[in-house]
DNA sequence: CCGCGAGTTTGATCAAGAGCAACGTTGCCC
DNA sequence: GGGCAACGTTGCTCTTGATCAAACTCGCGG
């Protein structure tokens, strides 16, 4: 494996304030993997043996009903630690995480995880302030569910993708990896017929522009107003 | 205020293994306080002062809506911590808390939450556990809510507070708390009107008997089997 | 360049469940 | 013990969004 240079961690909350000389002890013990589109990191229900950070990509957090329907619950952005289970005294992950583009994650043994947070005040205090965000962005995402109609809960969704990775593109801002209906339809409870009506009517009022697995947000305030307004 | 008595924390997990002057230690810094039904425990965005143990009683954790809205996100049962934000590094409380039945709760301000992690090992580890099977509640309770219609959300809403405070009555289980059907709405996203029709219905089909506020399951397999059968 | 498959669009139909309205019950407070 | 408020029931109507069906478009591999 070719050695990871110290600067991919520098930045990144969970090591601020490390030294080189202990970036670099942590960087030695890290496995590095590129997983390409639609790959599976980790599976529901799978021994949690390995913890991860992201460095490059994006990942989806999905789970699956009995009855194979599944839904996404969360995304992964660069620099957020993920199947971080462990930490929580699981044994096992309680989601999958599937590439949703193109992505390189960096993994260490659970063993480890006491000892990054033992010898690395902020390591621990950044993980579960993660997990706090991560939490509390569930339960919004419940709340919604349970009281939101179908095209503002979606509203919400591609905003949510937008804020979260959106980059500047012509004319808007565009979501920075493939999404189709079905995705969209999987993170809100409804099917992907409506998601396209919905993405077609937004599109021929000038709100969005989209194209296969590419949804670019025109005019972002009319739809935060669509979404419930709450800005 | 009253001594408290050192056995009411010596069986509970996040104390277990401590000897009686730490636990001393421990109740000496605590304020106990009763809360009647429907008393605010603490609210949705207030600074997070303190941490909590419910000794008695049941509580609701509810989110709102910009409009209005409530959803009950899951309910606390006695022996649990709550209120848990500080160790996930929040400065407000991210949902309400209400009393479902009288409540007694013990609570700490939050500088001692390290304290007690620092000296008590298996305290912080519990908590991170307590919160790691929440999440997965919460992320169950999102995954029905996108994927399964009315009656299997009912029945799996009524079936989780079976499971969590049922107690046997005369010819079945009972729900330890009272709950209108406005409550179970709220955990179900759907309205008053509908719970009524279905629980007419299953009381009719001979599964539930409810009187005002109170619903004692009597047919615990099929309703499992109506929730989706996976048993 | 053709054919195929994944993703998307759009129309038509239909059922679940929300909304509205009215009435019935229970228990509590004065 | 009467009245009131909170809780519960039930019928009817109407909307939302799921379901079914079919065609279209793009991008890719052979």
């Amino acid at each position: 494996m070719p050695k990871l240079d110290e600067s991919l961690l520098s930045g990144l909350p969970p090591f601020a304030g490390l030294d080189r000389a202990e970036i670099r002890e942590i960087l030695d013990q890290a496995a590095s993997r590129r997983f390409e589109e639609g790959a599976t990191v980790f599976r529901e229900g799978h021994d949690a043996d390995r913890f991860f950070l992201l460095l490059d990509g994006y990942l989806r957090v999905v789970r699956s009903t009995p009855g194979g329907d599944q839904v996404i619950v969360l995304h992964i952005s660069p620099g957020q630690l993920f199947g971080i289970a462990p930490a929580l005294q699981r044994d096992t992950y309680p989601a999958t995480a599937i590439a949703a583009a193109e992505s390189i994650a960096l993994s260490w043994p659970v063993r480890l995880w006491s000892d990054f947070a033992d010898a690395y005040p902020g390591f621990a205090t950044e993980t579960y302030k993660t997990l706090g965000e991560r939490i509390g962005q569930v339960q919004q995402t419940l709340t919604e569910m349970a009281t939101q109609a179908v095209e503002k809960r979606v509203a919400a969704a591609v905003l949510r993708m937008v804020n979260q990775s959106g980059r500047k593109a012509d004319g808007g801002i565009e979501i920075a990896f493939p999404v189709t209906r079905q995705n969209i339809a999987d993170m809100t409870g409804t099917t992907l017929h409506t998601v396209s009506r919905l993405l077609s009517g937004w599109e021929k009022a000038g709100m969005v522009e989209s194209t296969r697995k590419h949804i670019t947000v025109t005019d972002p305030h009319r739809l935060v107003v669509l979404a419930g307004g709450a800005d």
